[in-house]
DNA sequence: GTTGTTTTCGAAAACGTTTTCGGTAAGAAT
DNA sequence: ATTCTTACCGAAAACGTTTTCGAAAACAAC
């Protein structure tokens, strides 16, 4: 009934426990014969070795931990899928949390993770957060710490991420180059870094093409939503006229834009074209579809577990570990939402 | 730099390990004024007891393991919020695995977190399962199992469901009462029982309204994508005439038949209705919105793990565990895609 | 002053593993 | 026969906690 442990083994080999563990092992100094032995019985016993033990022992657990703002979205479900896939492979196990968008739970949240000691931690911060003491507390805890998506420039760890500010701009421009010439952007909340840097490309790119940046245009909103897009469609063509294009942070508010345009009887693309951003599984599904930015969610969870993993690595060697800032690229995915 | 341990609060107090540890715990054989002193250092020190060695001593990890087929997708990443959400309330964290809907990798999770010796299990089961013997084993290890949505009937054990049959039945009764009389049914695979009891009810539902039920309206569908939904949508157009109704498993192919349907000018729901399942949030931004049947995933998921909670507990206090069998009620949702 | 009761404490075992270090035995070399 | 290697094994400490059980101290009762 009770696991299987080394003493069992030994016991019933009537050789020592040392000899037992060293023999799983493949240490040089048992011989073969005593190796076949105990692996044979280990095997027919279906021994696993107790974890708890293994851990308190080694002082790792093979276990990480992840916060992100919200699991139920298509980019970071895509992320945690990259991460929990990469991570078996080298034989970790992911912890999930989510922090609600709410910069209090994610301090709880990387407390619990680091009272559970895990090996190291992933997080993308939730738009909340503005302070660093509890980003700093896993670094001067010596627990590996990667942060990917939405990030604190002022922490000093690895980051894993797209070029916003390029993307953004690259998005502007393919608006300005099929005509258009008066564009709003539906930007995110004021703090996080992404949501600032797609600003600064849009309006970069804006001034590099010699229109005159107009900060009424830009619409700031809160939490992102289908019906943010909608109740700001509206907003935008009640206070503007003649605008033709416009840059959305996110598919899901674009989505509602659009959906907005439609029944506003606007017609996406001849009377005002829209770009979104993230290449959400859904944008190449509606009427008309949407012209986006693709970023690589599934990739981002990859690389940033093989930082992570990395740097867990040389933590345990006992060597230096130096931050890498790993960009990854972003692709203008054309469709109909946008002039050809 | 090395975390506090109790023997050097004891060390610096003058006191022993276990006086310490029964003061933190508030035993009563510890005098109110140790206590206080105990306290207040650990509270300077910032003293967590270290994780590995309560688990070692306590033989549980706090933690549980939850397989899925898949992480990426709107219902399941609900059912992860759901159950991570209730878990963490009553001190619980959740290790998140994917069986990418191969038996082969289920098999490999379950074994991973056995050999990790979480506290218990929740699973919805790949569509390739067939054969139980990686599930009794969990049983037999004396590990409280949890079955939701994708579940075997014939493992003794807890689970919560929705009557997926009442629901298909409801579905395609909608059908039936808003006129429709030649049905289609787009299934999933043959395996999974919520594929097989929702195809029942589609079937019931006809005969118990005297419509001939045709085996050859029924389109068994593989890996039930968009993609999918449009070729089979293309393919049932091709092979009949006449159908004016369609009850499609899940959301996800439905708007793709939609997609389709809208390409091929069919009138959806003037010349064909469409219902599908799961209410996914998308449903109601295409257009036409989509008629469908709401699956509570958030719920599902967290009463599956307040069972979980429960078998877990009854465990530790050597209770004996009854199985229960949680049926979460479904809703229509009446959009465009099908008449009123 | 003896007995009995209550309060407070700590030694020690236990959880199961890993790893260091020393020791024995066998064989090789002289 | 003695020394030196080499191959193999095991005792024991350590990881940090929890809990049992006995003992000491303090106090009350007679």
């Amino acid at each position: 009934m009770k696991p299987i442990t080394l003493k069992q083994i030994a016991e019933t080999l009537g050789i020592s426990i040392t000899t037992v563990s060293k023999a799983l092992k493949d240490y040089p100094d048992v011989s073969k014969k005593t190796k076949a032995l105990v692996k044979d019985l280990a095997q027919t016993l279906n021994y696993k070795p107790n974890s708890f033990a293994v851990n308190l022992r080694t002082k790792e657990s093979k276990t990480i931990g992840l916060i992100v703002p919200e699991i139920v979205h298509h980019f970071f479900s895509s992320v945690i899928k990259g991460i929990i896939s990469q991570a078996e492979k080298k034989g970790y196990l992911v912890i999930t949390l989510q922090s609600n968008e709410s910069y209090d739970l994610e301090r709880k949240q990387i407390e619990l993770l680091l009272n559970k000691r895990v090996d190291g931690i992933l997080i993308s911060l939730a738009n909340q957060t503005a302070d660093y003491n509890h980003l700093n507390a896993v670094m001067s805890n010596n627990t590996p710490l990667v942060m990917f998506d939405k990030i604190a420039k002022l922490v000093k760890c690895s980051k894993v991420l797209i070029n916003d500010r390029e993307a953004a701009y690259k998005a502007t421009q393919h608006l300005i180059d099929t005509g258009c010439k008066k564009i709003a952007h539906f930007r995110g909340p004021l703090l996080p870094q992404n949501s600032i840097d797609r600003f600064l490309g849009y309006k970069k790119a804006l001034i590099d093409n010699g229109i005159t940046y107009d900060s009424s245009l830009v619409y700031i909103l809160k939490d992102m939503s289908y019906e943010e897009g909608r109740f700001y469609a509206k907003k935008l063509v009640d206070e503007h006229e003649g605008v033709d294009g416009i840059f959305i942070n996110t598919d899901l508010v674009a989505i509602g834009a659009i959906t907005e345009f439609n029944s506003l009887k606007i017609k996406v693309p001849e009377d005002i074209s829209v770009i979104g951003f993230s290449n959400w599984f859904m944008s190449s599904v509606i009427s008309p579809s949407l012209t986006t930015i693709n970023q690589p969610g599934f990739e981002i969870g990859k690389k940033a577990f093989k930082l992570l993993y990395k740097e867990i690595n040389s933590k345990k060697n006992d060597k230096i570990i130096n931050f890498k800032e790993v960009i990854l690229d972003t692709q203008l995915v054309l469709r109909e939402s946008t002039k050809s």
